[in-house]
DNA sequence: GAGTTCAAGATTGTATACGTTTTCAATAAA
DNA sequence: TTTATTGAAAACGTATACAATCTTGAACTC
């Protein structure tokens, strides 16, 4: 037995596993891109036929899947994406309302050039996924707007957990959404990026808090759904 | 293809399955108990021999216990128990410094005749570990001290988060703290407690408050630890 | 004596085999 | 028509085999 004196590991030894996992890599990106909705099933088999991979690899995604509360798991029954309750959904924007305001003020406080720079060509990416009518891509960039932000706030383990509600969103926006369009995410986002660029910390916070209040109203929690795309249909592309 | 309608899961099922692997809950326990130092290897074979079981179960175990951060699994080197970094010790102690409060602000509200029951209960408990020397044991109750009264806030995706940040809290505690004795969790918890029956919610949360910034000011981040036991002792009971 | 090389052993990564459970549709009974 | 039964097919749970990678230490060079 050795004790071992290791590295500050600055990103999870795990990911480094697990984005080389097309299963986990794959099936998350189509959940966030709502090509995935709620409740699908998940065969391990279908899954490995698609990547080529053996059920072990496909397991092993789906397991990673499960504990980010993309993917249910029931023994004996499988996996299927996610299905979060009304309740879950209420319970990750109120989390979403806590940290992420909070987030938002220190990233504004730590912002730099490169930093804002880097937010600015996102939402471009945003706007142009946007105005092509992506709107799965567009709403996975959304998304990955607010961990942005989480990270430039520079509290690792905040943004870890922010970068997962951020997940769940995805699946809850696909239950509960009630407007057909997300256009004040544009005018949000842009917004957020200003005082960013002011460093404009009670601004930046006020801007986040707003937001987030504006996308949970939005939500109503009395809806159902249903399709018949195959399992192909909705991994491809 | 199908979409199930599920039910909404109360607890969810990952956890149905992994209570079940030995792997999960022995070396989980383990750790939380402080006989599993941070960085200690936990080789496949090694485990699988202990437990009885394939290594399969075990890859499983690790895996879940890796999203916890409570091991590091690097590829083809296999897993040890985590050794987080001075940052991380510090980034998780502010995290709860954020969360718990208001849980325990909530928990107050809400916290009935047989919550402040089990509360006591559990104290009593934590209690005689410490009189009987099982420093470990008393570590591990005095984390699900707060876990428990994250639960009762009653809001169950905060109290997945700080369940996951208390147990790092152990291998923090491991790696940086400094005095001996943790004599001032009993005042504490007795405290909040007391809050808790009186519903007192502004006491509760400025209770929890002061008690995470006094564990936090009691580490110290430059230290190291050694040992040679082996795997199957820190393991057994 | 310090450092390097390299092969044997140990360990992890992945695929697959096989037993068990679930699913589903065909059949029979009510 | 509806409900129950049942057995074959499909799917999952676990163990194990084998390949790939890493570790270790002895032999060798400088």
């Amino acid at each position: 037995m050795s004790i071992s004196q290791q590295e500050a590991s600055f990103s999870r030894r795990l990911d480094a596993d697990l984005v080389q996992n097309p299963v986990y890599t794959g099936v998350e990106r189509a959940i966030l891109e709502q090509r995935l909705p709620p409740g699908t099933r998940l065969a391990e088999t279908d899954l490995a036929d698609f990547y080529g991979v053996s059920r072990t690899i496909v397991r092993t995604g789906l397991q990673a899947l499960a504990h980010s509360h993309l993917v249910t798991l029931r023994p004996n029954r499988g996996a299927s994406v996610a299905n979060p309750s009304p309740r879950e959904a209420r319970e990750v924007f109120e989390a979403r309302e806590l940290l992420e305001p909070r987030s938002a003020r220190e990233a504004a406080l730590r912002a730099g050039r490169a930093d804002v720079r880097a937010l600015r060509l996102h939402a471009q990416e945003e706007h142009e996924a946007m105005s092509s009518n992506e709107s799965g891509r567009a709403l996975r960039l959304s998304g990955r707007f607010h961990v942005m932000i989480a990270q430039i706030a520079n509290q690792r383990t905040i943004a870890e957990i922010i970068e997962n509600l951020v997940s769940r969103s995805s699946l809850i926006i696909a239950l509960y959404w009630t407007r057909s369009s997300t256009r004040c995410d544009e005018g949000c986002h842009n917004a957020l990026i200003d005082a960013m660029e002011r460093n404009d910390a009670v601004e930046a916070e006020e801007l986040m808090r707003s937001h987030l209040v504006e996308l949970h109203s939005a939500l109503r929690f009395d809806i159902g759904d249903s399709s018949n795309k195959t399992l192909k249909d909705m991994l491809s592309q």
